[in-house]
DNA sequence: ATAATCTCCGACTTATTTAATCGTAGTATT
DNA sequence: AATACTACGATTAAATAAGTCGGAGATTAT
């Protein structure tokens, strides 16, 4: 198992299309998550999340959806671990060294002065993890995508979701 | 929660002592946690984990217990966390890349082609934590923790694991 | 205006992982 | 040879993550 789970992974691929969007038009989580034939439900919750995290901004009703709240420039590999994660740190401290059988009922003052020096050394650890994805966004992210991406694919891509969009508000009696 | 579990943190925590006790003694699992008011079997387990990735020698029998397999400097924080937690990768690709609803059966050959650009990103947040955990090592820790704890206590730890190790192989019937 | 369709959204269920425990086997000391 | 202690692997209990379900709200088409 890896230490991010599938959410990190589900949202950054998510976004990447309203990155892609770029005008601004809004797109359904339905459409994005069958698009890559993820949990529909799934993705629409993790969207749920970014949106409190101030990541995109979502339009309620028939021809509504998500699109990003700010450029893409502006989003960091950081922000969006943090919206899906919930900025969980590498490290939670218990405190392990005010535990001593040596101490009475309730440990020293010295015990728990500053920082466990354990804690400390996670700290910056956890501290160069995220100054790595903060240095990254969503642009520089989108950006090699494309270039590894046929420019075929791309095109087939957008107009898929184009016809999802005209489709919209058709009824079931059209398609069935 | 946190990425880290407490496996982590009772495993440094435990390794201090012997880091500590330097002259090569071995000191049993089951002082070691009691010491710290910590779960015995589960302090055991975490030794046995790093018994097996080489960090520190077990001794059975009465007097046995575990030492340090190497001076202390060689071992690295990140020497830790991999051998309790198992080298757990900061993110697995789920190649969500050659998952589309464009696709026809088998996936194109491109879509999986080199490393997925999510997954590259991961790989150098990882790395840099890694390299940071990989740059402080157990004696630095030690030194650190030196500093900060009282010199009575460190004698009076001292003495009760020297008097631990005394009391092996008296029996209950010395005790009761 | 009204009904239908689609959206977001929070509560619930299931599955996986972690933390901790229990029982067994083996070893050095007395 | 008996004993008291150790390490060690398999099992259980608790916590977390992943995924699902049903409802409330909004917009569009009729």
């Amino acid at each position: 198992m890896s230490q991010f789970g599938s959410a990190v992974e589900y949202a950054l691929h998510s976004l990447l299309y309203l990155a892609r969007a770029g005008d601004g038009a809004a797109r359904s989580a339905r459409d994005i998550a069958e698009f890559q034939e993820l949990s529909v439900d799934y993705v629409a919750k993790l969207f749920t999340r970014m949106e409190k995290a101030g990541l995109v901004t979502s339009i309620e009703g028939l021809r509504g959806g998500f699109y990003l709240a700010r450029p893409a420039e502006e989003i960091s590999m950081l922000d969006v671990v943090d919206a899906v994660e919930g900025q969980k740190p590498l490290f939670e401290c218990r405190e392990v060294r005010t535990n001593c059988v040596l101490f009475d009922e309730t440990a020293p003052a010295w015990s728990g002065r500053g920082v466990c020096g354990i804690h400390a050394v996670m700290l910056r650890a956890d501290a160069a993890m995220r100054a790595s994805l903060a240095q990254e966004n969503l642009a520089q992210l989108s950006r090699h995508v494309a270039n590894v991406v046929p420019k075929v694919h791309r095109q087939a891509a957008n107009d898929w979701f184009q016809d999802r969009g005209a489709a919209r508000g058709q009824g079931a009696r059209n398609r069935g």
